[in-house]
DNA sequence: AATGAATGAGTTTTCATTCAT
DNA sequence: TATGAATGAAAACTCATTCAT
């Protein structure tokens, strides 16, 4: 009767089938499937398990959803956290930021899709953020992932503003966002190319947190 | 049997009914209810009109949220145009919006609830934005009152940066979102305070856009 | 407040505006329309009225429905009926009535329609018989008018069978319904060309009345 | 989700739930009941079970009453050409089709209401007709078997007229919607009583197909 | 007399959840 | 433990009828 409380360390912890779920939940998210529109049907099916094995492990629809989107965003800034370890950096790492929003836009994983889920007033937004707060998960969240990479190029002395690092990270926050809705406007009212936007913005942060020029890439 | 196209220079000209349900979707969205939990008889039972009447006016529930959407946002930019012709002085013009959007998180008038809305893929977010298309709509867009605010700063000389406009938009809407977001979490994962968020980004925007603090009030 | 009783002798007797709607569910029902699938707005806007004034003349949907298929019967047989005067022998009004019966499939005014009408037991079907049974409308149903051709051409001597009237009439009307079947099934089910059905049909009709041939066309 | 196909060799292939549905359409229609007045919740109320069920198995309101109809015909047609094979001689297959035709009326299964359904032009009469077209149900429909009746007859030589096949087919045919319509009109606008107009008929059939009286029983 | 805006009862359809196997 | 058939509450939408003007 215990049902399963999604937060898992890794995968090998995660029973088959919940994992099926989740991974399923994933794929419709890839595909553009909206939060509201997802059925237990179409999870189930597609996690290839019956409609109430779901209910065996999950006390209801929206538990189901809720966890997988959770593990979503963990299995994302766990991705991102790992490609961060790999650069030297603090633009290699900004820039690898800029790529996966881009990369992410391009499928329908949209970074506003989960600001969305995590701002709206809604149950379900309750219901996923009571989950992150789990101290977990907190370690995934971008705010707090800006907050590592700003310390460390305090740190090594590429960052020299004596800012904040609470508005540093911030700012940054802002200019992935900046970046993240002009390719969710799909050009549509803004009226720069990608490239452009995209310097525009290294140089404001270059300019913001008083990066050297000698360290960017 | 003509339906209602949402569009209307003011209220005098919409149909005592139809603005009575829009203003029940107005104070739904006030009160937090999210747009897909929206149901016909909740906005025709608050509008204080029968279940039909509503069907009288428009062709599908999505028709009816998605004008009373558009008519919210107009209502809310145009408040905002409002006020912004009379400020004086750039910075003036972005505090108030900050403490507009500070109103708004207040209420639950999110900023990110609308951007969500314009930039999930769904059925319902194309509907409000072939709406807004139409032509009497887009000056109402934040993108173009923030462009008008940075053309009008230019021309006055408070603004000297030599980036391109269009950046210089999704710069300050970036740092709107930033703002929102920080009342959105309300707290619960920034740990910051809004004066000094606010101080923060204040800093931030003047160094972007290079303003002269002998402009700034 | 007394409303419409639907038997009128002739069109200028009728109030304008009903007209109005009989001529538009006559028209409606030669494109096709079911019965079932009439609305009062559909009518009283093919008419050029109001919807409330539809319930100014008329009790009901029902009602309105009710009298203007009678009207329409009406007038399709009286039409009948002159033609049939027109004609000379018994076989000359035979073909007429199958030349009829073949431009009405044509178009979508089935005879079968106006058979399911009267036999179907719905509430409607009563209705319309009980309009029809009043006096005035007898001699314009298709069971009437046989009986008239048939007396006629007994007394002329064309027919010589001796069966009596009302088996005749059976007999003429089964052979009017065979070939208004043929038409209706649109050739999926029948394995025969129009005119070997008429041919085939004729022959019977004129074995079975016994029909010197020399009388017929 | 694969939804049900309404053909069936036999009850035992059919789902408990779907036949419980069939059965429900079939009690309903010999209670006078209209196709067009057929509620889902009427349907799945008489057969016992819940209204989601219906559509667990089909698409749409539709499906269900178009498949119970074509169950319903399937079943009766069944029925006759099991008590067809019964009968040695022609006449004695024609007058238990009669047999049949007036225990039909008693009911309110008329000929005529499925003659309506397959003629009239509206979807559903297509979505019948579409069903029915299925070979399975080919050897059923009244102007097969009639065919098959006339077939073995000239075979066995009772029948000795050398009209077309499709001809005498149609001349059934027509002698049955004869004697129908007879009852279907319950008397009412046809003066004859039911043992003369039977004996009519037989007549002109025995006449028409040339039926030597020493053959008929 | 004529209208058509307003209504709400009645219908179809969806889908989360249960529970017998 | 796993299943999926069965369910019914809830939601969108239709349209005959009323009634104030």
């Amino acid at each position: 009767m215990a049902k399963v409380n999604c937060i898992f360390e890794n995968d090998r912890e995660i029973p088959p089938k919940v994992l099926a779920m989740y991974r399923a939940v994933m794929e419709l998210i890839n595909e553009g499937v909206e939060i509201a529109d997802m059925k237990v049907f179409t999870i189930t099916d597609r996690a290839g398990i019956g409609k109430g094995t779901a209910y065996e492990y999950f006390e209801s629809k929206d538990e189901i959803v809720a966890c997988a989107v959770v593990y979503c965003m963990q299995r994302i800034f766990q991705h991102i956290n790992e490609e961060l370890e790999k650069k030297e950096t603090f633009m290699d790492q900004f820039d690898m930021l800029m790529d996966e929003a881009e990369k992410a836009e391009a499928q329908k994983v949209s970074f506003f899709r989960f600001i969305h889920i995590l701002t709206d007033g809604s149950e379900f937004c309750k219901l996923v953020r009571s989950k992150l707060n789990s101290e977990h998960f907190e370690e995934y969240l971008p705010l707090n992932f800006m907050k590592k990479m700003i310390v460390r190029a305090k740190e090594t002395g590429e960052i020299t503003s004596q800012a904040s690092e609470d508005y540093l990270v911030c700012f940054l926050m802002a200019q992935m966002m900046n970046y993240t809705l002009f390719f969710a406007m799909d050009g549509e009212m803004i009226d720069v190319d990608a490239a452009t936007m995209r310097e525009n913005i290294r140089a404001s942060i270059m300019n913001e947190l008083k990066i050297g020029k000698t360290l960017s890439k």
